[in-house]
DNA sequence: TAATCATTCAATAAATTGTTTGATCGATAG
DNA sequence: CTATCGATCAAACAATTTATTGAATGATTA
C-alpha cells in the first residue's frame, strides 16, 4: 500500500520526468517532440515515458508510426500542484520572512472563475512570456510577463479583482505575481490550474493574435 | 527549479520514509519510537529522518538526549493527500468499473465540518480500528472499523448526512467506507484531513475510552 | 569522573536507477 | 519489395540510493 504510493512519488521524483510531464501539460506529443523539448535522447525519453506510463501518469496511443503520449487520467494536475505548492512554501520559508510578513495568496477554483468571468467583474492576468501568450490564453486575459510586472503594474486596475495565472501546475509565476500585486494593494487571487488544466478540461482558449 | 520539486518527490518516494511520515502524523516522536513503529533499525531510521529533514518534510528539536521529530511546516498533508488520492484513483481504475459505475465521493472541508458539527446535523463516523479510536477521536464520533462496516451498516442513520474519516492523508479507509455507504443509499461524504490534520490544527479530540 | 544512553556519523556492501549504444520492430513511402 | 522513419528493446556501464556495521558524539546519570 505505502509501496504503491511511494512508486508514484518516485515516478515524479526525477527532474527529467517532471520536464516531460510539464511538456505534456501543453498537449499530446510524440516521443521525439518530447525528446527535443526536454533535451533528452530519444531512447532515454522513451524509457522515461514508459516509466510514467507504468505509474499511470501518462497515457499513450499509436498514430501511424508515431507514439503519442498525453497526461494520464486522474488527478495528475493536483499532484503536481501539491508538489509545486510545497516547493513554493519552502522557497519563501528560506527567504526568512518574519511570519507577519508572509503573504498568503487565495486561489480561485475553475467553477468560481467561470462564474466571475460571466459576470465580468474580474480581470484575468496572464504572466507567461509573450510567446506562450500568443499561442493562446484564457478568454479575455491580458498579458504582462512576470519580468515586466514591476514596470507595468500601473496598467492594472484596482477597482476589480485581478486573477493571475501562468502555465500550469509546475509553474510558480502566478503566485509570485500575486504576491507582488498584493504588496501594492491590489485585490488579487491566483488561478492555480492555469492554462494547462483549463485546456485539459476542454474549455476554449482565446487566440491572442 | 524542477530539480527542487523532484527532490521533494524523491523524498516521499520511498515506502520507509512514507511510513515514517505516517507515524509522525500522529505526533512528535523520538528516533527510537519511530524506528520501532516502522520496523527500521535505529541508524537507518535516523538516516531517513535526516533525508526528510533536508527536504523540509519534517522538523526537529532536541530534548535532553532525545531527538524529537515532527511533521514539517507547510503543506505536507496536502502533498500526501494528493499522492493518496492519485493512488486511490488508480486502484479504482484497475478494478475496471465501467464509467457509469464509478462512485464519486464528495469531501468536506474542516471549516464546513466544524459548522455542521455545531448545528448537529451530521453524524461523524470513525472507521479506524478500535484501538486507534480509543486513543482519541473527533468530538462525538462513533466507531465502526472498516472491516465491520458491512455487518453493522444498519446502525447508521439515513436521516442525517454521514461524514466518514480515518487516520489521515495516507489512509484510504474513509473513502472506501464512503463508497460502501453510498452504494447502500446513505448520504455520505468524507473528511479527508482526518484525525492527523485535525490534531495538527490544534483542535480537540474526544477521549472515547 | 566514569558509565550509560540516544543519536549521529563514516565506511562499506548491496541494490536500484539512469544513460548510452546498437540492434530490432512495425508502419509507411517510394 | 525495399528503404526509411519513429519508436522500443536489450545489454552494459555509470551513478545514485539504501542498509548495515561499528565507532564517535554529547548529554544525562551514577
Amino acid at each position: 500500500m505505502l509501496e504503491q504510493i511511494a512508486a508514484i512519488a518516485k515516478s515524479v521524483g526525477n527532474p527529467h520526468r517532471l520536464a516531460i510531464l510539464e511538456a505534456l501539460l501543453i498537449g499530446e506529443q510524440s516521443v521525439d517532440g518530447i525528446a527535443e523539448k526536454t533535451g533528452l535522447s530519444i531512447a532515454n525519453a522513451s524509457q522515461h515515458l514508459q516509466h510514467l506510463k507504468r505509474a499511470g501518469l501518462v497515457q499513450f496511443r499509436k498514430d501511424g508510426k508515431h507514439s503519442l503520449y498525453r497526461i494520464g487520467e486522474g488527478p495528475v494536475g493536483q499532484l503536481l500542484n501539491a508538489l509545486e505548492a510545497f516547493s513554493e512554501f519552502q522557497r519563501h520559508q528560506l527567504s526568512a520572512l518574519p511570519d507577519a510578513e508572509r503573504i498568503l495568496i487565495d486561489s480561485v477554483t475553475r467553477d468560481e472563475l467561470l462564474a466571475r468571468m460571466q459576470k465580468g467583474d474580474v480581470m484575468l492576468l496572464d504572466v507567461r512570456p509573450e510567446a506562450e501568450y500568443a499561442l493562446g490564453c484564457l478568454p479575455g486575459a491580458i498579458n504582462i510577463p512576470i519580468d515586466q510586472l514591476q514596470d507595468r503594474i500601473s496598467q492594472l486596475p484596482k477597482s476589480v479583482e485581478v486573477v493571475a495565472y501562468c502555465r500550469g501546475p509546475l509553474c510558480s509565476f502566478s503566485k509570485e505575481a500575486a504576491v507582488a500585486l498584493k504588496k501594492h494593494g491590489f485585490k488579487v487571487r491566483c488561478f492555480e490550474e492555469s492554462v494547462s488544466l483549463w485546456q485539459a478540461a476542454g474549455l476554449p482558449l482565446d487566440q491572442a493574435a
